[in-house]
DNA sequence: CTGAAAGCGCTTACAG
DNA sequence: CTGAAAGCGCTTACAG
């Protein structure tokens, strides 16, 4: 282990420059005669010189920081999102600190005022923040605020996400056009899953159906959710011709257990998912589902941050829109 | 928004003590008067100040930011892990930065020196870094270094994991004494997944066993590949009766396939996973699996981190060993 | 193109 | 128990 790092003085003194020099050159080269980038990169070398980022993020008040506040990332949907975000992100020079809220979001607010005193540049939000004094806290830091994969009717500051309740009345205007007469609800308990399906519901019934059946199931969901989810269909008076998961992998589940009992999807039992992952697409049957552009919610956040940044104007609210992925499960 | 952040000074100013009293309050309220204490405390609520940590690492060299580096976390087995350390981590004070290396660990070194520039207090790795050169950079740049979920035989400084290679002998062990004959490997490309491979080869034919018979996928593994691999299977000259697949998603693929295809897991053709994911324990059938305790490795971590911080003594080498899961798919 | 100096917002050893 | 002052390692407006 050395005994100290060295530091820009350090530098500067090797190269016979001034600190604010060797600084020029780190950050914007071209300034700086080209003798003397030479001379500073051999000191640099020499030194085994790294760059204090923290020191200069106080020197700017700018501390490429960005801040992403997840539920949690063992088995989440929004973790393409975040993968395809921290990735555009880096890219840009930036780092993500990432933050985990719990299912319940329980951990919001305390890890909101945990980014607020790391003073990062910006703070994404995937979960709902439902505590007025939260908000309010929000708005007035001054602080760039995303919130993703949502579309609030009040949002704090920029949005990019989509519909929930939209999701919900095109899986119903899909279903129904395929000629399913008796869906049901798998729900988890969130607040966008209820949206999901409170737009389903009610276009369903504005178009003549009879009202869903539903049952509802913790967050986060997962694999063995569908098939106790199967298993409860017994119990329902009448039995659904489509099932319409919460989740991809309720779905999977869900389809497991069917084929188990003897029961063909879709030709007996349609099942419909929702994140389109990787898996959908794989699965025996594949699984119709509903895609969300997680790459593109990335490019549009990267988009606004770097637009703020710059001073130049840009939409606060961006509707990425999603898409029903027809396949053979439904 | 604000003007401007309120700072140390104007806690202070309102509260008719110096800044120095107002940070002893915030780091170390015990050791202020009570009656100066109630009137910091109402100074800051009355400003709204928020302590900026950035400033204050800067003043103590310690940033209380970690950096954790992982291939991906889209669908990662080492998200489990990844989310236990941040828990852990955060329970303590501490922030995360996530960076992402790639499937091939291509960003590695782009990452680390990323973490090195913004004086993170550790970096916990999850990948192996193979470059001499970058292993050395990290030796000399005094910061601790943990390598998760392998056993280095030259650790760069801390590591908490387990042998990959014994791993692979336990395999082998426990499916011979089941009455396994033939066994087939799918691996991912992946140095340990490798480790586990061989292992597993050498105690198979060590044991008196024929040479199993193999064939690699990418990663990150996925459900896909599994199905894929099933049907590979009808291209060996011998088909096996167990396959032991790099993941529990291969292992589900292949489960998956396995039945549309007629044949029944276990009693045709048995299957091992890896992981032990949530879902293998819900899987029809069940999936046997090689458990690793994420949560154990998260706390190990935090040991050590804590330990050295406060320079007691603790162990640089934790192996917090694995289990072989008995379930009904072997 | 370059330097001296002030400032970013804290912490802490020293002194009282 | 508390304050004045130096220092953490940069950046940048100002001046030349």
């Amino acid at each position: 282990m050395a005994n100290r790092n060295p530091r820009l003085d350090d530098v500067a003194a090797m190269a016979g420059v001034s600190a604010a020099t060797v600084s020029r050159f780190l950050n914007n080269p071209a300034v700086v005669a080209s003798a003397t980038g030479v001379r500073i990169r051999e000191a640099i070398e020499a030194t085994g010189y790294v760059q204090n980022l923290a020191a200069g993020a106080l020197a700017t008040s700018r501390s490429r920081i960005i801040a992403a506040l997840v539920p949690d990332i063992a088995q989440s949907i929004f973790n393409d999102t975040v993968e395809a975000m921290i990735e555009e992100l880096a890219s840009d020079g930036n780092s993500v600190m990432l933050a985990l809220t719990g299912a319940d979001n329980r951990g919001l607010t305390r890890e909101i005022n945990m980014a607020l005193a790391r003073r990062v540049d910006a703070i994404i939000l995937t979960g709902i923040v439902s505590e007025p004094e939260t908000r309010q806290r929000l708005r007035s830091a001054g602080i760039t605020v995303v919130e993703t994969w949502g579309m609030p009717e009040d949002p704090i500051d920029i949005a990019v996400g989509f519909s929930h309740r939209a999701v919900g009345e095109e899986l119903a205007r899909f279903l129904r056009a395929r000629g399913y007469r008796r869906p049901h609800l798998v729900v988890p308990r969130s607040t966008r899953a209820e949206r999901r399906a409170t737009g389903f519901t009610t276009r369903w019934v504005h178009d003549g159906g009879p009202s869903p059946t539903r049952m509802e199931v913790n967050v986060p969901s997962h694999f063995g959710q569908g098939r106790l989810s199967f298993r409860a269909l017994a119990d329902l008076p009448e039995q659904p011709d489509v099932v319409v998961c919460g989740s991809d992998w309720i779905a999977q589940g869900l389809i497991v257990e069917a084929n188990a009992a003897g029961v063909r999807v879709p030709d007996q039992l349609a099942v419909v998912g929702f994140g389109n992952l990787r898996m959908a697409g794989d699965m025996r049957p594949t699984i119709t589902s509903v895609d969300v552009d997680g790459a593109r919610i990335a490019r549009e956040v990267l988009r606004a941050l770097r637009a703020r940044a710059a001073g130049e104007p840009f939409d606060t609210m961006i509707d990425v829109g999603f898409r029903v992925i027809a396949r053979e499960s439904a």
